[in-house]
Formats: C-alpha cells, structure tokens, sequence
DNA sequence: AATGAATGAGCCTTCATTCAT
DNA sequence: GATGAATGAAGGCTCATTCAT
C-alpha cells in the first residue's frame, strides 16, 4: 500500500485502483488521465493525489498488489506442498485463475505495464523476483527430487514455463477473454513437461 | 517502407530510423521526442515529416521493417528446409540472431511496442501474423511426419514456442544484453523439444 | 455561450472574450495567438481552453454574441415597432450604436471573421440568417402597407441596406473610429429612402 | 506587375497567379499554402519566389491586377461617358462583369482579401482610392449637372453605391455563383437612384 | 532560370499537478 | 479530508522560405 493511503479512507484507495485498472484496461498507461480515473472512481481530481503521490504510484500499485495476490497464492501454495509436480501445477492454475477472473486487470499487466518509463520497469522487476525465484525453488527441488529430468538450465526452464504462461494469457486476453482461462491450465501444464518432441527423435540435430 | 520514402533519400531515411529505435530504447515510444529523434539523426525536426506521416508512423516502420526481416529469414528457412526440426532449429536462431545483433531494436520491439494506441498494437498483430501461422505450419507438418508427437494442441504449443522465444530475449535485454543471444539457439531448442519432465513421470497427476 | 462556459466563472468567460476581441483587432484572427489572448485576459494558456473548446470556438464566441447582441435589440425594435420606417430606422441605429460603442468589435465583426475557414464563415451566414429575414419582414411589410414604393425586389433592397450599413461600418472602422457611428443613422436612413435621383430623371436610361 | 517579375517569363508569373486565385478561392488566403500555388500553376516551390517576393506579394499582385482591371475599365468609361447617369450605369456593369466573368477572383477579391494582414489592407485601400475617387467625381457631377437630386451627401452616396455592389457581389458568390450577376445591374442601378421610399413619405420621421 | 529537399521558427493544445476554499 | 478550477510546461506538426544542384 502507499505509503500516503494508510491513515485514510481505504474503501476510497481501493476504488481509485479499480478505477485505475479499468480506464488503463482501455487506454493504456498513457492514455489514461488522471482526470477520467478520478471520474471513474466517483472522486474529484486532487483527492487523487491525498492517496497516490502521483500517475505512476498508482500504476505501480495496481502491479504491487496483483503480484502480490499472486505470488501470495503461490507461496502458500508452495509452503503447503511442497511437491514440485503438483507446486508447478497449482502455480499455473493460480496465475490463471487470478487473471482469469479479472480481464482488466490482465490487460494492464500484461500490455500496458511494459510501457512507460523504465524506472516503473524496474520496479516491476524488482515485485517479479520472488515469483521467479519460487519458480526455480520449484525446479531444483524438482531436479534434486527426480521428477524433473536432469540435466537442464533451470534458467531456461524458468523462462520457458515463465513465457509460456504469459503468452497463453496474452492470446487470451488478444482473442477477447472469451473462454475460461483457468481451463488451459492441464494443457499447458502437459506440454510444459513433455515438450513437442519425440523422445527417439531428440538427439537427431 | 514508408509510402512516403521511396522517391526520396533512402540513406536519409534509414538513419532515421536508426536514430528512432535508439532514443525509443532509452526513453520508450512516449518518452521519445520527435525534436530527439532528429537530432540524432542529424535532420532538422520538419525534414523526418518528409519521410513519416506522423511519430506513430516512425515507431510501425521500425517494426514493420524488423519484423519483415524476422519474417523474411524465416520464410526462406522454411522454403529451404521442409525438415520441420530444422526449420524450428534455424526459426529460432533467425530471430535470436536478428534481435542479438541489435538490442536497442530488441528493446523497442520486445518492451516499447506493446505501449502506445492500440491501433498499433493491432498492426503488429496484423505483422506477426504471418510469423504465427509458419510456426503452427511447421509444428503441423511435424506432427504429420511424426518428428514431434502426436497428440497436442498446437496452438498451445505455438504459444509456448513463442512465448520461450519471447521471454528469452526478454531476459536477455534485461539484464543488459551483454551476453550472446544467438548462443541460446540450442538449450532452448532443447528445452522445447523435451520439456522438463521424465517420460516416465508424466502422468502422475 | 459556449455550452462550457454557464458551469465556471461567467467573469473569467467574459474576460477572456474582451482579450479575443482586443487582441483580434489587433492581430486578426489567424495572427492572434491564444497565449497573448490569455495574458490580455490575464489567466494562464489553459484556463482559455475550461471556457472555449478551442480557437476557432472563441472567434465564434464573440461573433455569436455580437450579432445576437444586434439581433435581439432589433427583435425587440421590430415587436414594439411594427411601423416599418420606424423600424428601419431603428434597426440602423441599433446597428450602428452597437458598433459604434465598441470599435475593435467593430473590426473583428467587419474585418476578421471573413477570414478563417468556410466553416466559420458558414456558421457566421447562419447566424446572420434571422437578421435578414427581419429585415426582409419590414420591407414586405413597408410594401404591404404602402409607406415603401411598390414595385421593387425585396432581396436587391435587403442587399443595399445591409450592404450600405457594412460599408458605412467599413469606412467608419477604416478611419480610426473617430466620429460618432451612430450620427450616421439619419442621414443613411434618408439616402436608403430616397436613393441619390430625382424623380424625373429615373427613366431615363 | 511585381518589381521581380517584368525581366522573366510573363506566361509562367500569370500562370502562377491564376493558381494562387484558384487556391485561395477554394482556401482562403491562410489557408493557401504556396506548395499547392505551385503544384496548381505547374512550377516548383522555389519558382514562386522567382517571380513573387513572398507569399503576401502574392496575393496583393493578385489585388493589383483585378482592381487595376477593373478601374482601367471604369476610368475608360468615365472619359467616354460624361454623363453621370450613364457613367454610374457603366461602372456596376463592368464591376458585376468583371467579377461575375470570374468567379474564383471574385471569391478572393471580397471575401479573403479582408483577412491577412494589416499592411495588405491598407495596400488594397490605396489601390481602391482611385476607384473611389472617380464614384465621387460622378456624384459630384450628377449634382451640378442636376441629374442627381440635390442636397445629399457624396460620401454616404459614395458607401451606399458601393456597399451595395459589394453585398450584391457578396450574395452572389455566397450561393454559389449560379446566375448571370451582370443582370444584376438594372435593378441595381435602378434601385440606387430610387431608394425604396415613396415620395410622399421621406419626411414621416 | 528552375528545382524541390531541407530547414526550423512558431503555435495550438493537452494534462499532470497544485492550492485556495 | 475533499474539491475542482486553475496552472503552465511541454511537444507534435505545419509551412513559408532558402539554397545547393
């Protein structure tokens, strides 16, 4: 939470966010004015600013706390099973069902975070890493225990496992949010451990 | 190419261009200043008017040309090599070359399009099309010559193909590009065609 | 009024119209620049745009008021005085008094406005409509009841008097607006009964 | 015929004025850009400049010539035809001829030309003084010949004269130039020398 | 003389932020 | 705390004019 909101009205904080998710959702971080996200969330323009210290706190924090419900959800996830194949799993069916109930919210963190200027990046980076050092815990462990292969870069695997979730709810959210998210979960967690090959056909390159 | 260019001064053009993608590197599409961008490229401001519509029209033709090339080394990979293995093998190289040979390309194209009005993004959409479909064509024809395996969704593999790909250089440019990105080719070539799991664990959930 | 205006500071409004007509008469239209029309009126470059939704819509402003101004007071001379050569003679007075208290509204009136895009000046052409319409009233009227000769054509008449009075405004303006425009009124009058022949020489040609 | 030109080719200067008339009919004199003056007459940009000092010349060439047209015209009449009846009658027959043979420069002469600068209106002024002139010389002589009535002033005559040759001008251009204005003449000449009173009524008020 | 690519000063407009009420 | 009118810096784009060829 920002500093500046604590000691006043949370109900209000948490609808400038809303409102903030929503008018990005459809304008994009730049597009959106801070005039039409006060509007939105039924405040006048300067209240705004007794609760974020500018345009990009709210962004950040729009980031801050959807990362954190995710990475939340998986750590307890993590912690409470610490089974690598069914962790894996239960981190994917989090991450979709988590996006997958809020489409706005999906799209400002999948398109439109990666724009504006590279401090917010960085900061981005920075709430992102404990989701990625989970997922590599996950892949060591899962190396370590024998249900994953062994001899792989856990980096690569991180980035594949990572890409792939972000890609699968980018198509999603491209094609509209139309179907359920949460329901690409099993699919996606398969091809993740198979690959597309063929084990006989592997070394042929 | 820009309608506009062509009867004018290539060489003009492109340094333009040039100098486009490197102040979109440092300052992102919003941040980038037409007055900057002419500077660097040694024209005054109304001369890149001569040579772009408008400032959206620079940041599409720098994509539009980046991505024709990814497209085009690809498509000729693709007529050259039906061996879908390979032709997977040298898509992934091809885009890992084009991109490693220029990060502050790699920037704006990874980080810097998915901002800006929609309208561009859906033109990107509209350029990675082609792209799209060769990856699903060769993933098919694979499937059909029983180099990969049978049963899977190829869109979801598609999407973990790109997704990897994307995240890659994604990684890559975050940490400073200092690395050599065509160096990659193999691993994650690897890593798509086995997955991370043992033949033998996969079905336990 | 612009339809922005009425909710804000019906003063500043005002203010900033005078400052447009000042700085118009000065400058005309296309040379009057919003930023000196701010600093005349003595608020900062954006305020200009809470009141007006752009330039073109504060050059609009201005005419719409004026005009409206002559209008009404004419309306109102036409109801209370449905004798027609009195009200004539009104109509001319309340022209040239109108004018006559506030020469730079003159100039923007009779010189500026002609200038700008057709949409403007189309804008201005209905707005002027209801004048001429009452003015063509009066004469049909002066006809019906026999205090104007009978057989002559109402627009060419309408055209003489209004054309008589802008050229008078013309020509009053083009001096420096030294004299009193509204001493003008009875000798005008009496030229646009009389014309400037005798009555047997008419036919003579 | 401006300073610059007169040493250079006569068919490419009133080629290049006859497309400024044409532009500025359609654009007004701002709106007139002298790339499309160019293009219009045939020539490059920079060929403007070889035969007009700058765009105000331009458009002040094109003043100089109609009006010097239409005053050579009038002058011509006024030694052939002394009497001041017929003179008069003359005078609106060659300015609604003139004019109504060329509609696009009647379009600049009226409307655009009262834009631009004040240093433009002030040349048109000076080139319309002789116009102007020679209309008071006929009244003055209409007077003292007795074939206008008496006492009336010249100037008020003079402005209502041409104010209304300018309205009727005016009113024809505004709807589109669709009929004969040289029949305008009769009715208005006759109407200018009769006024729309009765005789019996000038003196009500 | 003719060209037209290049120039760059100039201006309207937007919008994040402030502050008097 | 809440308001929203006011601010003013900033920047994309136009177009008259120049000058090397």
């Amino acid at each position: 939470m920002s500093a500046i909101a604590q000691r006043k009205d949370a109900a209000k904080y948490h609808a400038i966010l809303e409102a903030a998710i929503k008018v990005m959702a459809v304008s994009g971080y730049h597009g959106a004015q801070v005039a039409r996200i006060a509007r939105e969330a039924g405040v006048a323009d300067g209240t705004v600013y007794l609760y974020f210290k500018n345009k990009e706190d709210i962004l950040v924090s729009v980031l801050r706390e959807t990362i954190s419900q995710i990475i939340m959800l998986s750590t307890w996830l993590e912690g409470d099973h610490p089974e690598p194949l069914l962790a894996l799993h239960k981190l994917i069916e989090g991450h979709f069902t988590t996006l997958g109930r809020n489409p706005d919210l999906a799209l400002v963190l999948q398109v439109h975070v990666r724009q504006s200027d590279p401090a917010i990046r960085e900061q981005v980076a920075d709430m992102m890493r404990p989701y990625h050092r989970m997922l590599e815990r996950i892949l060591v462990l899962g190396q370590e225990t024998g249900v994953f292969r062994q001899p792989f870069d856990v980096r690569i695997a991180r980035r594949m496992i990572f890409g792939t979730i972000d890609e699968t709810v980018n198509a999603w959210i491209f094609t509209g949010a139309k179907y359920d998210l949460a329901a690409q979960t099993d699919p996606v967690y398969d091809m993740l451990l198979r690959g597309i090959g063929k084990g006989d056909k592997l070394s042929e390159i």
